[in-house]
DNA sequence: AGCCAGGCAAGTG
DNA sequence: CACTTGCATGGC
């Protein structure tokens, strides 16, 4: 595979890949690997990407486009202009250099899709857990320097797994979600590249015609795959945050508290809920 | 041993 | 539309 490299300014990889919002990318490890730098792999069109984290920027080997990585880890967003678009917010001018390096990822839709499917009533690790499980079970393995490598399935075939099948995983209740979305992915004319130039409220609603999507989880989807930097996931830490520390822009349900606060912090809300609500959750802000 | 976790759908009033 | 309830499973 061809090596490149991507000069880096205000990135942390690692951060990126681990702090919750991908499950896509996996943490490559080996001798070939054990040289101190952290390592992740993905997947991009059935074809891996392998990025190696160094003090100048990334190392790249994939037969793909560069600029295709770029975009898959957030670095073609300004992160000066984005964060002079927000109000004056001592929180978050603290969060940026407290949170340094952490971009929003776009990930491929059906992966993004289906782990946060996964998401309700779970923990972070077990998402993984059964993102990898149906990785393993059902998708293709490329072996590079002999690392074997999983891809997520693609629609077409996890459709074709049966419900019990993806509760033998493990999978649980929302077994059904996928099951019936992927049914939907391939049999209707569900095309997500359609959503990516509706309006944010409309892709929302439309997401939502996928069983096992709410609010929360198209929030997710648009924000992490979908290119709707504005997008708010409002999941229970994002939700009591607000309660503390924007107590006037919590509103009686998911949608009004989402209306009034991508008014307040604007088009690009979905990095305050990165910044803000991450470093919250580590501790590193008073709120 | 309960209780709870990145919510959601389905069923009522 | 607002409110309630059941939901699979593993970790604490």
């Amino acid at each position: 595979m061809r090596k490149q490299f991507i000069e880096t300014e205000e990135f942390d990889l690692e951060l990126t890949l681990t702090c919750g919002q991908t499950f896509s990318w996996h943490r490559v490890s080996g001798t070939l690997y054990e040289d101190g730098n952290p390592h992740f792999y993905t997947f991009r069109d059935g074809k891996p990407v392998i990025v190696e984290e160094t003090d100048r920027g990334l190392k790249v080997r994939t037969e793909l486009e560069i600029s295709r990585v770029r975009s898959a880890l957030g670095l073609d967003h300004d992160l000066d202009k984005i964060f002079s678009r927000f109000p004056e917010d001592e929180n978050l001018e603290d969060a940026r250099a407290r949170v340094e390096g952490l971009r929003i990822v776009n990930d491929e839709f059906f992966p993004c899709l289906i782990s946060y499917l996964c998401s309700p009533q779970m923990r972070i690790p077990r998402i993984k857990k059964m993102y990898n499980s149906m990785a393993r079970e059902y998708g293709d393995t490329v072996t590079v320097d002999g690392i074997e490598m999983y891809n997520f399935p693609k629609a077409s075939r996890l459709s074709e797994v049966s419900e019990q099948d993806l509760r033998d995983l493990g999978i649980g209740y929302r077994a059904k979600y996928i099951a019936e979305t992927t049914d939907i992915l391939t049999e209707e004319s569900f095309r997500p590249e359609d959503l990516e130039n509706m309006e944010y409220e409309k892709a929302r609603e439309r997401m939502k015609d996928l069983h096992g999507v709410g609010n929360k989880v198209a929030d997710c989807v648009l924000l992490f795959s979908l290119n709707f930097l504005q997008s708010c996931p409002i999941d229970t830490w994002v939700s009591n945050t607000l309660e503390k520390a924007y107590p006037e822009l919590v509103g009686e349900s998911y949608e009004e508290t989402s209306a009034s606060v991508r008014d307040y912090f604007g088009p690009y809300t979905g990095y305050v809920q990165e910044y803000l609500f991450h470093a919250a959750r580590e501790g590193m802000l008073d709120i």
